[in-house]
DNA sequence: GCTTGATACCTAGACAGTCTAGGCCCTAGA
DNA sequence: TCTAGGGCCTAGACTGTCTAGGTATCAAGC
């Protein structure tokens, strides 16, 4: 899967825009709300939200229920004005390739 | 530009399915066709070329009209079978990418 | 009690494609 | 003669994804 690089961070973070996640269930959900489409590996998906919180996008906080130990993710503010502003780049990027590749499939 | 990794083999070839072309025009083919969204650089492009050569999707003839060299690319029959499967994985691809961004810009 | 599989986290290093920043040559125009 | 632009090329930097490992907990099966 090495046509989400570059997308990845705000694929991310429009996931999180529905609520707080940890990073296990973040790969689950990119998978469902993709239609099965994303299988991404927790090696693609950690260092992302380790990047994601480095910048102040995202931040974590630990929850031992039942035992299990997680790290939960949420937007903090800037993180979900980011959102919109990677929304508005993938248009942008999706519009030209869908222009230069035409609508037919020929 | 670093959102057209994985993508930039296909747009090369769907540009080329309009007709041949030579690298330093295909950059500008590039733009104009993408509304001047893409502005790719030298670097990026004929790596590119290079790379669809060698793999057998694409191949180049010199062509030395009034003096100017320049090495014209077109799509070989494996090449034009590639622009198809390369635009329907990008189908696939955006589909999965816009289901996840959702419909609204909120 | 022990093993297996799923959940859950993490990361070092390999890998590969893009970009920076240069190089070269030619032509046209000032 | 000098500059701007067309035209080709590439070494090395960079960076994000993936491979392939590691750790730990819990539930189920034998």
């Amino acid at each position: 899967m090495d046509a989400v690089r570059g997308h990845l961070d705000g694929l991310v973070l429009a996931v999180l825009a529905a609520g707080p996640a940890h990073g296990y269930g973040l790969i689950d959900l990119l998978r469902e709300r993709s239609g099965g489409f994303f299988e991404l590996p927790e090696g693609s998906v950690y260092p992302a939200l380790h990047r994601l919180e480095r910048s102040g996008l995202i931040e974590s906080s630990w929850s031992a229920e039942e035992g299990r130990r997680r790290r939960v993710y949420a937007l903090t503010a800037r993180g979900r004005r980011a959102v919109d502003e990677r929304r508005r780049e993938w248009r942008s990027f999706s519009a030209a390739v869908n222009a230069i590749f035409g609508e037919g499939t020929r």
